[in-house]
DNA sequence: GTCTATACACCGATAGAC
DNA sequence: GTCTATCGGTGTATAGAC
Protein backbone atom coordinates (compact mmCIF):
# COMPACT_ATOMS: atom_id res chain seq x y z
CA UNK A 1 0.00 0.00 0.00
CA UNK A 2 1.44 2.96 -1.05
CA UNK A 3 2.60 5.65 1.66
CA UNK A 4 0.37 8.65 0.40
CA UNK A 5 -2.95 6.21 0.21
CA UNK A 6 -4.09 7.69 3.64
CA UNK A 7 -3.80 10.97 2.70
CA UNK A 8 -5.53 10.52 -0.29
CA UNK A 9 -8.41 8.72 1.86
CA UNK A 10 -8.22 11.60 3.87
CA UNK A 11 -9.12 14.08 1.13
CA UNK A 12 -11.71 12.29 -0.74
CA UNK A 13 -13.37 12.23 2.49
CA UNK A 14 -13.13 15.67 3.68
CA UNK A 15 -13.99 16.64 -0.21
CA UNK A 16 -17.06 14.28 -0.02
CA UNK A 17 -18.45 16.35 3.30
CA UNK A 18 -17.65 19.16 1.63
CA UNK A 19 -19.80 18.27 -1.21
CA UNK A 20 -22.82 17.24 1.58
CA UNK A 21 -22.50 20.87 3.09
CA UNK A 22 -22.55 22.69 -0.04
CA UNK A 23 -25.87 20.28 -1.12
CA UNK A 24 -27.75 20.72 2.29
CA UNK A 25 -26.80 24.79 1.95
CA UNK A 26 -29.00 24.87 -1.68
CA UNK A 27 -31.96 22.79 -0.16
CA UNK A 28 -31.72 24.99 3.08
CA UNK A 29 -31.52 28.14 1.08
CA UNK A 30 -34.06 27.05 -1.55
CA UNK A 31 -36.48 25.96 1.32
CA UNK A 32 -35.81 29.23 3.19
CA UNK A 33 -34.26 31.74 1.51
CA UNK A 34 -30.65 33.23 0.92
CA UNK A 35 -30.46 34.95 4.17
CA UNK A 36 -32.06 32.10 6.45
CA UNK A 37 -28.48 30.45 5.99
CA UNK A 38 -27.58 29.56 9.23
CA UNK A 39 -24.25 27.73 10.31
CA UNK A 40 -26.34 26.17 13.42
CA UNK A 41 -29.31 24.75 11.03
CA UNK A 42 -26.35 23.79 8.03
CA UNK A 43 -24.86 21.81 10.70
CA UNK A 44 -28.01 20.46 12.10
CA UNK A 45 -28.68 19.30 8.43
CA UNK A 46 -25.26 16.68 7.93
CA UNK A 47 -25.22 15.96 11.71
CA UNK A 48 -22.84 18.46 13.07
CA UNK A 49 -22.07 21.09 15.26
CA UNK A 50 -22.04 24.29 13.71
CA UNK A 51 -18.38 24.70 15.25
CA UNK A 52 -17.32 21.87 12.94
CA UNK A 53 -18.21 23.24 9.73
CA UNK A 54 -15.20 25.59 10.10
CA UNK A 55 -13.35 22.79 9.29
CA UNK A 56 -14.45 22.96 5.72
CA UNK A 57 -15.48 26.54 5.09
CA UNK A 58 -13.57 29.38 6.30
CA UNK A 59 -16.25 31.11 7.05
CA UNK A 60 -20.21 31.33 6.31
CA UNK A 61 -18.93 33.38 3.39
CA UNK A 62 -16.95 31.00 1.78
CA UNK A 63 -19.96 28.42 1.80
CA UNK A 64 -22.14 31.80 -0.40
CA UNK A 65 -18.93 31.63 -2.42
CA UNK A 66 -18.55 28.05 -2.99
CA UNK A 67 -22.04 28.65 -4.00
CA UNK A 68 -21.30 31.20 -6.16
CA UNK A 69 -18.59 29.35 -8.39
CA UNK A 70 -20.84 26.37 -8.96
CA UNK A 71 -23.81 28.82 -10.02
CA UNK A 72 -21.87 30.39 -12.59
CA UNK A 73 -20.01 27.78 -14.09
CA UNK A 74 -22.96 25.60 -14.21
CA UNK A 75 -24.39 28.79 -15.99
CA UNK A 76 -21.69 28.86 -18.49
CA UNK A 77 -22.35 24.98 -19.33
CA UNK A 78 -25.66 26.39 -20.18
CA UNK A 79 -24.54 28.59 -22.67
CA UNK A 80 -21.95 26.21 -24.10
CA UNK A 81 -24.61 23.58 -24.50
CA UNK A 82 -27.16 26.16 -25.91
CA UNK A 83 -25.14 27.26 -28.63
CA UNK A 84 -24.01 23.96 -29.58
CA UNK A 85 -27.43 22.37 -29.64
CA UNK A 86 -28.70 23.66 -32.93
CA UNK A 87 -28.19 25.44 -35.81
CA UNK A 88 -25.18 27.39 -36.05
CA UNK A 89 -27.22 30.55 -37.99
CA UNK A 90 -25.72 33.44 -35.45
CA UNK A 91 -29.28 34.97 -34.46
CA UNK A 92 -30.73 31.26 -33.99
CA UNK A 93 -27.64 30.62 -31.73
CA UNK A 94 -28.52 34.21 -29.93
CA UNK A 95 -31.78 33.01 -29.14
CA UNK A 96 -31.55 29.82 -27.52
CA UNK A 97 -28.51 31.11 -25.21
CA UNK A 98 -30.90 33.71 -24.34
CA UNK A 99 -33.69 31.11 -23.28
CA UNK A 100 -30.84 29.27 -21.62
CA UNK A 101 -30.37 32.21 -19.83
CA UNK A 102 -34.13 33.34 -18.86
CA UNK A 103 -34.42 29.40 -17.91
CA UNK A 104 -31.60 29.29 -15.45
CA UNK A 105 -32.37 32.12 -13.54
CA UNK A 106 -36.09 31.11 -13.28
CA UNK A 107 -35.79 27.91 -12.39
CA UNK A 108 -34.13 28.57 -9.21
CA UNK A 109 -34.61 32.44 -7.77
CA UNK A 110 -32.42 31.80 -4.81
CA UNK A 111 -29.85 30.82 -7.26
CA UNK A 112 -30.43 33.87 -9.47
CA UNK A 113 -30.64 36.27 -6.45
CA UNK A 114 -27.11 34.84 -5.20
CA UNK A 115 -25.84 35.60 -8.92
CA UNK A 116 -26.93 38.79 -10.11
CA UNK A 117 -28.51 40.39 -6.63
CA UNK A 118 -25.80 41.47 -4.41
CA UNK A 119 -27.96 40.41 -1.09
CA UNK A 120 -25.86 38.90 1.32
CA UNK A 121 -24.40 42.18 3.64
CA UNK A 122 -20.47 42.11 2.94
CA UNK A 123 -20.49 39.29 0.68
CA UNK A 124 -18.22 39.66 -2.68
CA UNK A 125 -17.49 36.52 -4.82
CA UNK A 126 -13.83 35.61 -4.82
CA UNK A 127 -12.41 36.16 -8.43
CA UNK A 128 -11.98 32.98 -9.46
CA UNK A 129 -15.06 32.06 -8.41
CA UNK A 130 -16.80 35.50 -10.16
CA UNK A 131 -14.26 34.19 -13.47
CA UNK A 132 -16.63 32.38 -15.66
CA UNK A 133 -19.02 35.29 -15.64
CA UNK A 134 -16.06 37.17 -17.15
CA UNK A 135 -15.63 34.44 -19.79
CA UNK A 136 -19.67 34.14 -20.44
CA UNK A 137 -19.67 38.15 -21.03
CA UNK A 138 -17.00 37.91 -23.70
CA UNK A 139 -18.63 35.43 -25.56
CA UNK A 140 -21.91 36.91 -25.49
CA UNK A 141 -20.30 39.96 -27.61
CA UNK A 142 -18.88 37.73 -29.78
CA UNK A 143 -21.81 36.42 -29.81
CA UNK A 144 -23.64 39.66 -30.63
CA UNK A 145 -21.23 40.64 -32.95
CA UNK A 146 -22.06 37.70 -35.13
CA UNK A 147 -25.71 38.98 -35.60
CA UNK A 148 -23.89 42.19 -36.67
CA UNK A 149 -24.35 44.15 -33.41
CA UNK A 150 -20.47 46.11 -33.15
CA UNK A 151 -21.62 48.66 -30.61
CA UNK A 152 -20.42 48.07 -27.35
CA UNK A 153 -23.38 50.52 -26.20
CA UNK A 154 -25.47 47.95 -27.79
CA UNK A 155 -24.08 45.21 -25.69
CA UNK A 156 -24.64 47.21 -22.64
CA UNK A 157 -28.53 47.44 -23.54
CA UNK A 158 -28.94 43.85 -24.25
CA UNK A 159 -27.13 42.98 -21.00
CA UNK A 160 -29.97 45.39 -19.60
CA UNK A 161 -32.74 43.83 -21.65
CA UNK A 162 -31.73 40.53 -20.47
CA UNK A 163 -30.91 40.96 -16.88
CA UNK A 164 -34.56 43.25 -16.60
CA UNK A 165 -36.49 40.30 -18.15
CA UNK A 166 -35.18 37.77 -15.90
CA UNK A 167 -35.59 40.43 -12.36
CA UNK A 168 -39.02 41.50 -13.66
CA UNK A 169 -40.29 37.39 -13.76
CA UNK A 170 -38.72 36.67 -10.40
CA UNK A 171 -39.96 39.50 -9.06
CA UNK A 172 -43.35 39.79 -10.02
CA UNK A 173 -44.32 36.50 -10.87
CA UNK A 174 -41.73 33.10 -9.67
CA UNK A 175 -42.79 30.03 -11.51
CA UNK A 176 -44.29 31.58 -14.46
CA UNK A 177 -43.17 33.13 -18.00
CA UNK A 178 -45.07 36.13 -18.23
CA UNK A 179 -41.69 38.15 -18.79
CA UNK A 180 -39.26 34.97 -20.11
CA UNK A 181 -41.48 34.66 -23.33
CA UNK A 182 -41.05 37.60 -24.61
CA UNK A 183 -37.96 37.00 -25.23
CA UNK A 184 -37.66 36.29 -28.44
CA UNK A 185 -39.81 39.68 -29.34
CA UNK A 186 -36.82 41.36 -27.56
CA UNK A 187 -34.54 39.95 -29.55
CA UNK A 188 -36.82 41.15 -32.61
CA UNK A 189 -36.75 44.48 -31.22
CA UNK A 190 -33.37 44.43 -30.55
CA UNK A 191 -31.88 43.53 -33.94
CA UNK A 192 -33.97 45.98 -35.53
CA UNK A 193 -32.58 48.38 -34.24
CA UNK A 194 -28.74 47.69 -33.64
CA UNK A 195 -28.06 44.93 -36.33
CA UNK B 1 -55.70 77.28 26.49
CA UNK B 2 -58.00 74.35 24.39
CA UNK B 3 -58.29 70.91 26.29
CA UNK B 4 -56.50 69.37 23.61
CA UNK B 5 -53.76 71.56 23.60
CA UNK B 6 -51.65 68.69 24.92
CA UNK B 7 -51.95 65.76 23.49
CA UNK B 8 -51.09 68.03 20.26
CA UNK B 9 -47.71 69.03 21.58
CA UNK B 10 -46.94 65.75 22.12
CA UNK B 11 -48.24 64.37 19.36
CA UNK B 12 -46.49 66.77 17.39
CA UNK B 13 -43.25 65.83 19.76
CA UNK B 14 -43.44 62.42 18.51
CA UNK B 15 -43.94 62.85 15.61
CA UNK B 16 -40.80 65.06 15.02
CA UNK B 17 -39.17 62.44 17.32
CA UNK B 18 -40.40 59.45 14.66
CA UNK B 19 -38.87 62.05 11.49
CA UNK B 20 -35.68 62.35 13.28
CA UNK B 21 -35.28 58.34 14.00
CA UNK B 22 -36.66 58.04 9.88
CA UNK B 23 -34.00 60.48 8.85
CA UNK B 24 -30.95 58.99 11.09
CA UNK B 25 -32.49 55.14 9.36
CA UNK B 26 -31.47 56.89 5.89
CA UNK B 27 -27.82 57.99 6.97
CA UNK B 28 -27.33 54.88 8.44
CA UNK B 29 -28.60 52.29 5.67
CA UNK B 30 -26.16 54.99 2.79
CA UNK B 31 -23.46 54.69 5.36
CA UNK B 32 -23.31 51.38 6.26
CA UNK B 33 -25.99 49.44 3.76
CA UNK B 34 -29.28 48.27 4.04
CA UNK B 35 -29.26 45.42 6.37
CA UNK B 36 -26.41 46.93 8.54
CA UNK B 37 -29.58 49.16 9.84
CA UNK B 38 -29.87 47.71 13.61
CA UNK B 39 -32.27 49.31 16.30
CA UNK B 40 -28.96 49.94 18.88
CA UNK B 41 -26.84 51.63 16.78
CA UNK B 42 -30.59 53.63 15.08
CA UNK B 43 -30.92 54.53 18.88
CA UNK B 44 -27.04 55.58 19.46
CA UNK B 45 -27.85 57.85 16.70
CA UNK B 46 -30.67 59.47 17.75
CA UNK B 47 -29.88 59.39 21.80
CA UNK B 48 -31.91 57.09 22.66
CA UNK B 49 -31.49 53.26 23.57
CA UNK B 50 -32.79 50.60 21.51
CA UNK B 51 -35.48 49.60 22.88
CA UNK B 52 -37.07 53.10 23.15
CA UNK B 53 -37.23 52.95 19.66
CA UNK B 54 -40.40 50.89 20.38
CA UNK B 55 -42.23 53.36 21.26
CA UNK B 56 -42.19 55.02 17.85
CA UNK B 57 -42.15 52.14 15.43
CA UNK B 58 -43.51 48.53 16.45
CA UNK B 59 -40.38 46.68 15.35
CA UNK B 60 -37.60 46.91 12.82
CA UNK B 61 -39.51 46.17 10.11
CA UNK B 62 -42.16 48.76 10.69
CA UNK B 63 -39.32 51.02 10.14
CA UNK B 64 -38.04 49.80 6.81
CA UNK B 65 -41.98 50.00 5.94
CA UNK B 66 -41.64 53.50 6.67
CA UNK B 67 -39.27 54.24 4.28
CA UNK B 68 -40.39 51.92 1.86
CA UNK B 69 -43.67 54.27 2.18
CA UNK B 70 -41.43 57.37 1.80
CA UNK B 71 -39.12 56.05 -0.90
CA UNK B 72 -42.28 54.92 -3.26
CA UNK B 73 -43.76 58.36 -2.63
CA UNK B 74 -41.03 60.42 -2.89
CA UNK B 75 -40.58 58.58 -6.33
CA UNK B 76 -44.09 59.26 -7.32
CA UNK B 77 -43.71 63.18 -6.76
CA UNK B 78 -40.51 62.75 -9.30
CA UNK B 79 -42.93 60.97 -12.12
CA UNK B 80 -45.65 63.70 -12.00
CA UNK B 81 -42.88 66.72 -11.65
CA UNK B 82 -41.10 65.00 -14.50
CA UNK B 83 -44.15 64.71 -16.58
CA UNK B 84 -45.64 68.38 -15.67
CA UNK B 85 -42.09 69.90 -16.40
CA UNK B 86 -42.09 70.16 -20.26
CA UNK B 87 -44.04 69.85 -22.86
CA UNK B 88 -46.89 67.79 -23.41
CA UNK B 89 -45.71 65.42 -26.43
CA UNK B 90 -46.40 61.95 -25.41
CA UNK B 91 -42.79 60.62 -26.25
CA UNK B 92 -41.29 64.13 -24.89
CA UNK B 93 -43.45 63.09 -21.55
CA UNK B 94 -42.08 59.53 -21.46
CA UNK B 95 -38.49 60.34 -22.48
CA UNK B 96 -38.37 63.06 -19.05
CA UNK B 97 -40.17 60.04 -16.84
CA UNK B 98 -38.13 57.19 -17.74
CA UNK B 99 -34.66 59.76 -17.18
CA UNK B 100 -36.47 61.00 -13.49
CA UNK B 101 -36.93 57.19 -12.65
CA UNK B 102 -32.97 56.46 -13.72
CA UNK B 103 -31.57 59.53 -11.63
CA UNK B 104 -34.11 58.02 -8.82
CA UNK B 105 -32.77 54.77 -9.07
CA UNK B 106 -29.03 55.98 -9.18
CA UNK B 107 -28.98 58.99 -7.13
CA UNK B 108 -29.80 56.44 -3.64
CA UNK B 109 -28.51 53.05 -4.77
CA UNK B 110 -29.46 51.69 -0.95
CA UNK B 111 -32.96 53.07 -1.86
CA UNK B 112 -33.09 51.02 -4.97
CA UNK B 113 -32.89 48.12 -3.15
CA UNK B 114 -35.35 48.58 -0.55
CA UNK B 115 -38.46 49.23 -3.18
CA UNK B 116 -37.04 46.75 -6.20
CA UNK B 117 -35.05 44.17 -4.60
CA UNK B 118 -36.55 42.14 -1.66
CA UNK B 119 -33.29 41.69 0.44
CA UNK B 120 -34.63 42.37 3.67
CA UNK B 121 -35.28 38.56 5.03
CA UNK B 122 -39.10 38.50 6.38
CA UNK B 123 -39.92 42.20 4.99
CA UNK B 124 -42.83 42.49 2.86
CA UNK B 125 -43.84 46.32 2.35
CA UNK B 126 -47.48 46.87 3.65
CA UNK B 127 -50.07 47.71 1.25
CA UNK B 128 -50.48 51.47 2.01
CA UNK B 129 -46.89 51.64 1.89
CA UNK B 130 -47.00 50.01 -1.81
CA UNK B 131 -50.01 51.44 -2.86
CA UNK B 132 -48.06 54.71 -4.84
CA UNK B 133 -46.49 51.92 -7.14
CA UNK B 134 -49.77 50.68 -8.31
CA UNK B 135 -50.81 54.08 -9.38
CA UNK B 136 -47.16 54.24 -10.54
CA UNK B 137 -48.08 51.62 -12.84
CA UNK B 138 -51.31 52.16 -14.06
CA UNK B 139 -49.78 55.75 -14.73
CA UNK B 140 -46.86 54.52 -16.71
CA UNK B 141 -49.22 52.38 -18.99
CA UNK B 142 -51.59 55.31 -19.99
CA UNK B 143 -48.55 57.12 -20.94
CA UNK B 144 -47.43 54.52 -22.92
CA UNK B 145 -50.69 54.10 -24.53
CA UNK B 146 -50.52 57.51 -25.68
CA UNK B 147 -47.67 57.33 -27.45
CA UNK B 148 -49.43 54.48 -29.29
CA UNK B 149 -48.44 51.62 -27.47
CA UNK B 150 -51.62 49.57 -26.72
CA UNK B 151 -50.50 45.72 -26.22
CA UNK B 152 -49.82 44.82 -22.21
CA UNK B 153 -47.00 42.38 -23.34
CA UNK B 154 -45.33 45.99 -24.76
CA UNK B 155 -45.73 47.35 -21.62
CA UNK B 156 -43.88 44.30 -19.65
CA UNK B 157 -40.89 44.57 -21.99
CA UNK B 158 -40.89 48.44 -20.86
CA UNK B 159 -40.91 47.87 -17.14
CA UNK B 160 -38.07 44.95 -17.63
CA UNK B 161 -35.92 47.15 -20.24
CA UNK B 162 -35.97 50.44 -17.30
CA UNK B 163 -35.34 47.96 -14.33
CA UNK B 164 -32.60 46.29 -15.91
CA UNK B 165 -30.61 49.69 -17.38
CA UNK B 166 -31.45 50.66 -13.15
CA UNK B 167 -30.37 47.31 -11.99
CA UNK B 168 -27.18 47.14 -13.95
CA UNK B 169 -25.75 50.78 -13.51
CA UNK B 170 -26.23 50.14 -9.92
CA UNK B 171 -25.07 46.62 -9.86
CA UNK B 172 -21.72 47.22 -12.31
CA UNK B 173 -21.09 50.60 -12.08
CA UNK B 174 -22.68 52.79 -8.86
CA UNK B 175 -22.63 56.01 -9.29
CA UNK B 176 -21.85 55.94 -12.65
CA UNK B 177 -23.98 56.70 -15.93
CA UNK B 178 -23.46 53.91 -18.56
CA UNK B 179 -26.72 52.42 -18.83
CA UNK B 180 -28.43 55.72 -17.42
CA UNK B 181 -27.14 57.71 -20.85
CA UNK B 182 -28.38 54.69 -22.73
CA UNK B 183 -32.34 55.28 -22.16
CA UNK B 184 -33.09 57.59 -24.80
CA UNK B 185 -32.23 55.00 -27.46
CA UNK B 186 -33.42 52.64 -25.91
CA UNK B 187 -36.94 54.46 -26.01
CA UNK B 188 -35.74 55.00 -29.60
CA UNK B 189 -35.77 51.16 -29.83
CA UNK B 190 -38.64 50.45 -28.15
CA UNK B 191 -41.12 52.71 -29.93
CA UNK B 192 -39.88 51.64 -33.60
CA UNK B 193 -41.06 48.21 -32.49
CA UNK B 194 -44.41 48.82 -30.84
CA UNK B 195 -45.58 52.31 -31.93
C1' DG C 1 -45.83 57.89 28.77
C1' DT C 2 -41.13 57.46 28.11
C1' DC C 3 -37.20 56.20 29.88
C1' DT C 4 -33.45 52.52 32.07
C1' DA C 5 -32.33 47.89 33.22
C1' DT C 6 -32.40 43.36 32.32
C1' DA C 7 -33.43 39.13 30.08
C1' DC C 8 -34.12 35.70 26.22
C1' DA C 9 -33.07 33.21 22.17
C1' DC C 10 -30.77 33.58 18.36
C1' DC C 11 -26.38 34.66 15.26
C1' DG C 12 -21.06 33.97 13.43
C1' DA C 13 -16.85 32.87 15.15
C1' DT C 14 -12.83 31.25 18.17
C1' DA C 15 -10.05 28.55 21.80
C1' DG C 16 -8.77 24.43 23.46
C1' DA C 17 -9.65 19.50 25.10
C1' DC C 18 -9.59 14.90 23.25
C1' DG D 1 -12.09 16.42 13.05
C1' DT D 2 -15.49 17.01 16.38
C1' DC D 3 -16.61 18.38 20.55
C1' DT D 4 -17.63 21.86 24.82
C1' DA D 5 -17.38 26.40 26.34
C1' DT D 6 -17.51 31.00 25.39
C1' DC D 7 -17.49 35.60 23.18
C1' DG D 8 -19.65 39.78 21.39
C1' DG D 9 -23.18 40.65 18.46
C1' DT D 10 -28.46 40.79 17.01
C1' DG D 11 -33.98 41.65 17.46
C1' DT D 12 -37.36 41.55 20.76
C1' DA D 13 -39.82 41.78 25.14
C1' DT D 14 -40.95 42.91 29.92
C1' DA D 15 -40.42 45.08 34.56
C1' DG D 16 -40.14 49.06 36.95
C1' DA D 17 -38.36 53.97 37.87
C1' DC D 18 -39.92 58.72 37.36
Amino acid sequence: MPVGDGRNRRAERAEATRREVLDAAWALVRQEGLAALTMRELGARVGLRAQSLYAYFASKHAIYDAMFGEANRELVARWRAAAAAGPQEPVAVLRRRTAAFLQFCAEDPVRHQLLFQRTIPAFEPSPQSYAPAVEGLEDLHSRLRACGVDDPRAWDVWTAVTAGLAAQQNANEPGGDRWLRLADECIDMFLEHYA
